[in-house]
DNA sequence: CCTACCGATCGGTAGG
DNA sequence: CCTACCGATCGGTAGG
């Protein structure tokens, strides 16, 4: 289906040069398509643009969640899911990083459905992990009983954040391993040893 | 002078909407100039950009670094260094949240001199945090023993662009409190109590 | 710093 | 899905 790889090239080149930065001619061209062929199904750049948004979570959604979703609720879904997290980036699932993550930052400060998209997308994201991590408190799993959840959610994502851009902005490739340290700090199980001494690996 | 009002306004346009989409047109128009009043200072788009992100290097020295760079190295220092930072956040020094943040993520997929010089900027800084992470601990300040002064400065840099980050997709002025917390719990000293069961405020 | 201009490309449409 | 085209804007230059 055209409507599919048009979006699939969209989301690749978005996650690279930005979707703003990203033309039409340029999309037609290295699909072998005319402009008209491309912008046909969509009607303008900004549903092009939606369109391709959507896919994108459809992408994290298949990449990182589907794998974990039916896994213990609780702190052992949250470690899994922080490792299918950080395995997504080192797999360079989109050739630029995370393309929501590009894609939040760049229209973070330009209001319309697409930024609306990506906005709530990311609110629904980390309100998962910190359901996950209220779950993981409220059954006494967590080493870290000073935070909330909505602050330890925020935290992991700070961290594979940090992940995604140290990995981008200086091709360092062991950026993923430092911050899985740090994830599994702060995912500690409770316990005598308080989880710290260990090697941090499952 | 002309030419530090052009950087200024493609520094503040540069934070917003991407040095990339920023045109010289609508920057000549912004400030009363001619295009070529405005290019004829840089003689390309790109010298124009890597001149901006000079000037958003030189602000975020003036803003964060040189307010604490007399105090005293080590744990000091660190919390201090750390406040200033997300007092940059708060305070809105750019409108569209950091300039330098915004900028590594629109050209890390971008080869050339710009990307060069923001990551290279990026590198001193988190270099500079982590000498004084390890003086801290040197000193036996930190409680954080767990974890080395690069991973120390890396987390910290997570936190930080965490609340940036929410701040601006999400208009949620209270990100920047929330990663207070988390700073605090990072570099809390070294002690009997652990620094924990404090308020986190100092 | 200006006006006037260059060729290229932009998003999008008409008509098929 | 195509060709052919629209007005607007792009980065940059010539000449002053």
């Amino acid at each position: 289906m055209t409507r599919a790889s048009v979006l699939d090239r969209a989301a690749a080149l978005g996650s690279v040069e930005g979707l703003e930065v990203l033309s039409i001619g340029r999309l037609a061209d290295q699909l072998g398509l005319s402009k008209s062929g491309v912008i046909g199904h969509f009607g303008s750049k900004e549903q092009l643009q939606l369109a391709a948004v959507e896919v994108g979570i459809a992408r994290f959604r298949k990449e990182v969640w589907e794998p974990v979703a039916r896994s213990e609720p609780g702190l052992t879904r949250l470690r899994l899911l922080a490792e299918a997290w950080l395995s997504y980036l080192e797999r360079d699932v989109f050739p630029g990083g995370c393309f929501l993550t590009a894609a939040s930052l760049e229209f973070d400060d330009r209001p319309g459905v697409v930024r609306d998209a990506i906005a709530s997308a990311w609110r629904q994201w980390l309100d998962l992990i910190e359901h996950d991590a209220a779950t993981a408190q409220a059954r006494g799993e967590l080493a870290a009983t000073d935070l909330t959840p909505s602050q330890i959610a925020f935290q992991l994502h700070g961290y594979v954040f940090a992940a995604n851009w140290a990995r981008r902005l200086w091709r360092a490739p062991d950026a993923i391993d430092e911050i899985r340290k740090a994830v599994a700090r702060l995912l500690a199980p409770a316990g005598p040893s308080q989880g710290l001494g260990e090697s941090g690996d499952e």
